[in-house]
DNA sequence: TTGTATGCGTTATCAT
DNA sequence: ATGATAACGCATACAA
């Protein structure tokens, strides 16, 4: 370690360039000064070797390579999760599990070649990945249903995000408003749901116009038309999602209603469609690339046992455009 | 090196493992058995300490991070350097070049961390890092104007393509023929304009009709209509790329003319233009994700001192739409 | 607080 | 062809 020439010993060296337990100021110095004149930058493997940590997260991610990067939903996740890490000394390293046997992928992950790992399996969890945890430092995107042991996760706040939604409907006046829920057996469908229902109880409406749907575009038009086929009044509904919103335009289309005279209309998730759909979606944005970048928080805490939120929820933000 | 228990020496082990000079087809056998049982798989840390190599490569893009995710031309360049390392035994990671000073890039690209780099500057060379060349095993996407000394690159047969687009036209009995070209100070533009030329003028057609823009929608329309505006005939345009193809649309419907009847336009990169346009746009597929694989496969063979071409282009081919 | 010495898991050099 | 053994560059337990 040629610092040592500039000051004195390279334990010292060492424990400056950690910024580890006291040195005396003058040395702390001088050795600064040695690092600067040498433009000395430690090597990695080294440190590695030496220290047993690598420095490195996974980004564990279901499907295979190829549409991984296609997909504007984990582009975005990838985005937060670059952007945190580069404000450490992290690398991120991607591995899709499905390719070969997973049983190489959970070799490469116990073999000591990454301090963490964060799974992101499309939108809800897939959890296939949380036996690992106790042996490797884990954070999910989305939590399942029954919430595995002591696992970390970082969710939207689907519940205060949904109510929020709703709110823009009640707060315009609409007293039928209904809602095209997404699947009860993952828990933004289930949280969506509730912050719906526990706003339209609030300002004292029925929460009984409720059906549901799958995230898909047709799923949203066939609950629409179940919803129109009660023949109850119905001047408002909160999709779950953009997807199932814009199936349900379609309906109300085909119907001869307007949007938003007749029926005022909210999403959820401020994607593609929401922006494309005309009248252009009225809805609750998702952060994805903070999800991203608040994963890889949660995880580099972990990692240097720092204290962490075991569930973190990121805020939603209400988006007015046309359809409410 | 606990595989050694299982059979004799452990620089015997490494041989194997690393399929090195020869071994006795007995202890190798023990040895592959060995690493078997004891589930091993080596350290690569302890690998790079001792041998100097990381085994990793970096992609070194222009913009910064939040970007580069979002435009789908580097989402599709990543996932084709993805699909090919995944074949090997190296990593990826990433670095924007402009964050913060030039100097901390050049410093860790230097440090002795990489293997090698992939310089991706969207569509054209950025080439302010071909000084690293001679240190590090360098890939350029696309080549500069003036070829530095020895560097590699990758492109797409910008002049093939230009003329198979154009063949297109030439084929069907346009006899009127004419080019917005790209910028002539950087090969896309260059190249693309030369394989139009050689075209038509194989056709027996003038190369009179050249207008030049630079890439974008408003410079595809301003350049259309200075050719509609020389008031010769003309029944065909090659548009450089799909976005000035776009640029050229509007004028055309603007005259009252029609595409394909009156006029044909094929387009060069088969982009999201291509297929959103009305009428879809025929045009020259650029293979994004081959190009990133083909990157990464000149430089891991570079890495390995297997030899490499200094150039490689990547084949195009036509996708007949509607527009021509 | 600071220096010394040992070890991290492999590759590489040199004998054998 | 194979086995010792010395690096590789750093962190760290221990000693001072």
């Amino acid at each position: 370690m040629v610092a040592a020439l500039a000051g004195v010993s390279r334990a010292t060296v060492s424990r400056v360039v950690n910024g580890a337990s006291s040195v005396d100021p003058g040395l702390t110095a001088s050795v600064q000064k040695a690092v600067q004149a040498l433009n000395y930058v430690p090597n990695r493997a080294a440190r590695t070797l030496a220290s047993r940590r690598t420095f490195t997260v996974t980004l564990l991610v279901p499907e295979s390579t190829s549409k991984v990067f296609a997909d504007p939903f984990f582009a975005a996740v990838v985005e937060g999760v670059a952007r945190y890490l580069n404000t450490t000394e992290y690398m991120l390293n991607m591995v899709t599990s499905s390719e070969s046997n997973p049983e190489k992928t959970r070799r490469y992950l116990l073999g000591g070649n990454v301090d963490g790992v964060l799974v992101v399996s499309h939108h809800t969890g897939d959890h296939s990945w949380a036996h690992l945890d106790g042996s490797l430092p884990l954070v999910f995107a989305g939590r399942p249903l029954l919430n595995s042991a002591d696992a970390y996760f970082v969710e939207v706040d689907n519940e205060k995000g949904a109510a929020t939604g709703t709110a823009r409907l009640t707060g315009s006046g609409r007293t039928n408003i209904a809602t095209i829920a997404g699947p009860q057996d993952m828990h933004p469908g289930v949280d969506r749901l509730a912050g719906w229902r526990g706003e339209v109880l609030r300002a004292g409406l029925t929460d009984a116009l409720v059906e549901i749907g799958d995230f898909t575009v047709a799923s949203g038009a066939a609950a629409m038309r179940r919803l129109l086929d009660r023949g109850a009044p119905l001047d408002g509904v909160f999709a779950a999602n953009d997807q199932m919103a814009a199936g349900a335009y379609s309906v109300i289309r085909e119907r001869g209603l307007r949007i938003p005279e007749d029926i005022a209309v909210v999403g959820f998730d401020d994607d593609y469609y929401a922006t494309s759909l005309t009248p252009a979606l009225t809805t609750i944005h998702h952060p994805i690339s903070l999800l991203g970048e608040k994963m890889a928080e949660v995880l580099v805490d972990l990692i240097e046992g720092r204290p962490a939120e075991r569930i973190t929820r990121l805020p939603t933000s209400l988006v007015e455009r046309e359809s409410a």
